[in-house]
DNA sequence: GATATTTTACTGGTATACCGGTAAATAACG
DNA sequence: CGTTATTTACCGGTATACCAGTAAAATATC
């Protein structure tokens, strides 16, 4: 039920619960400790792979949702 | 149960049964048509913040999960 | 309260996302 | 087929994400 909007205090709260400064999420991740203080303060520019390897670290995954998913589903040839 | 890695064609899926061109989707989106261009070819160093735009006109959603997501719920004072 | 750790903030430099313009492939259609 | 619409690709220019330092708040630990 999150959002996306949120993913900032989501990481937030998920690198706390791991045990982790910014600064070592950073290096785990491979990022400046820059982009992790950026996105944890809510900064939407950011660039979607920064943000989805601070994601996979934590595992936090992001699921694809919509009303027409199902079709997209059911045919093949996607991806 | 989509990743975000296929949100390019997911996209593109969508915005074909929206009957929209990329110009068009582009427009109404108020970015460039590279811009969609590149997010459908699979480009994973797109803005967020773009990506997000061109989501809400095409009404998909994405939601955060992680197995601390009910801990973060339950949890007052985020966001 | 003093000390150490962490977070926040600012900086100059570099890499690149994004822009609109243009043009060549590719697809859709008579 | 020929014509049109769409997609893909490339371009120079501009804006900005990101980087590593540095330093000052804020927080934690003793």
């Amino acid at each position: 039920m999150n959002k996306i909007e949120s993913i900032g205090s989501i990481i937030r709260f998920h690198r706390k619960k791991a045990g982790l400064t910014q600064k070592q999420l950073a290096t785990l991740a491979g990022v400046g400790k820059t982009a992790v203080f950026d996105i944890e303060k809510g900064k939407k520019t950011v660039r979607l792979n920064t943000l989805t390897t601070l994601l996979s670290i934590l595992n936090i995954h992001l699921i694809v949702q919509s009303p027409l998913m199902d079709q997209y589903n059911h045919d093949e040839g996607n991806g």
